[in-house]
DNA sequence: GAATTACGTCAATGGTGTTGACATAAGATG
DNA sequence: CATCTTATGTCAACACCATTGACGTAATTC
């Protein structure tokens, strides 16, 4: 796990609403010990929530939950986050260092954007609530730099011009997040909504009158199979393949 | 709007839990007026909640708020609905047979996937808040049989053996809801978010240090207008060309 | 050693989904 | 028309949620 990187929380949206979070960051903190011993800061919380949401689901990332799994009372985290959508960027901005740690591209460009796309789907089902969350949003900061200057390089040096590198990055990359983001909230689904999704291709699919539907008549036998998995790698391979062949 | 088909709503998932809602379905229902006078119905339930997600935002989807816009108690709607994910369901479904109103696939298998691919996500647009929570549910509705029926069907048309229909189908419906969902939650953001980020990204793209990011220095004065547009319609292109290619 | 204030705690507010009990009108049966 | 059944609208209540304001105290500063 990286260390997160300090941004000042100031420059995003709605200024007006820092009523509590309002301090110079970078600024040292008083290190107050809560009831339970324990010492809170921005990384304890965020590496706290993160290990929360890998253990107990999702769901389990509340206030509440967290002040519990951090010994101190749930309206203490208030004093390091705006409110819980400022918790989860900071969440996401971690989980995309993570993501990137020991990532570099080679010089097959194919084989490396192959890579970052996986990567990226990784991290996002790693945390899937985050992922569903910070997908829509556009966090431009500082690792998103980096995969940026990754991904145009890499099709640069595929020798795509500039203009067709800008364009096919942002196909790229928007296939990947929005696949990965897709993947994710169904993940972040209760165990019994998604395994009812998943029921339903063998039970509901499976009843439907051949009369009226004789394609998915034709294929029945096959559905519950094509619709389990993931179509992550047949699509990145589909895209690739294509890309390839308009260098 | 398409008047939505009833189905058995009890082959779903987790017989045990359905409570309220165990009538035989197709039944003539009794129709008791509200306090209010109004009539419900789960159509009514269903394109009020339409309308009201349009109109105050996804987050305005609450059993309380909907009961208040439809004159009467919250809990009268689980009398039609097992609970709100059964609702979400609906509102889904409804969703998917407005964008296929009209739609009829041709002989060319190609564009008539590329029409369908660019329809749903011209019904999503048109409602970016209910796609940002549909998107990744199996509906198991009568809209969506069709939208598959027609999907696989075209590409057995096409030729590809069964097994391959549903994987590949599974790609582009996959692919394309995504993409649509991403799109979608973005447009669904607040105006001055929107514009906040735009703004922030080329600024912040701008100053970045060449010597850091050499990729992006090179392909800086096409970034703006390379990351403004949609990538759709260049997905839509690079994955139906591959597909093309492996039939 | 006094002053300041960061921050942990507590109590409270108003929101959420969901359930069980109850009343009553709609439709069935005679 | 009268009676019965029951579908369904309403109400109260529960357990959870995020968030805020007041308050005391300990950590830092001077």
């Amino acid at each position: 796990m990286e260390r997160r990187e300090v941004v000042n929380r100031e420059d995003r949206a709605d200024p007006g609403e820092a009523k509590r979070v309002d301090r110079v960051v970078g600024e040292r903190r008083r290190r107050r010990p809560t009831k339970s011993g324990t010492v809170l800061s921005e990384d304890v919380i965020v590496d706290c929530a993160v290990r929360l949401i890998g253990h107990q689901g999702p769901e389990a990332l509340t206030v509440r939950k967290l002040g519990a799994a951090l010994g101190c009372d749930p309206t203490a985290i208030y004093r390091y986050f705006r409110n819980t959508d400022d918790l989860l960027l900071a969440i996401a901005d971690s989980l995309i260092g993570e993501t990137l740690v020991g990532y570099r591209p080679g010089p097959d460009w194919v084989a490396s954007l192959r890579e970052l796309g996986l990567r990226v789907r990784d991290g996002y089902l790693r945390h899937p609530r985050v992922a569903a969350i910070a997908a829509s949003r556009v966090t431009r900061r500082h690792n998103e730099f980096r995969a940026v200057e990754m991904g145009v390089g890499l099709l640069l040096s595929a020798g795509f011009s500039p203009v067709d590198a800008v364009r096919y990055y942002r196909v790229f990359i928007d296939t990947v997040l929005a696949h990965a983001a897709l993947e994710a909230s169904y993940s972040a689904l209760a165990p019994e909504v998604r395994a009812a999704d998943d029921r339903s291709w063998t039970e509901t699919y499976n009843t439907l009158p051949e009369t009226d539907y004789p394609a998915i008549g034709t294929v029945r036998v096959h559905l519950a199979e094509g619709m389990a998995g993931s179509p992550f790698e047949d699509m990145l391979d589909l895209m690739l393949e294509s890309l390839a062949r308009r260098v």
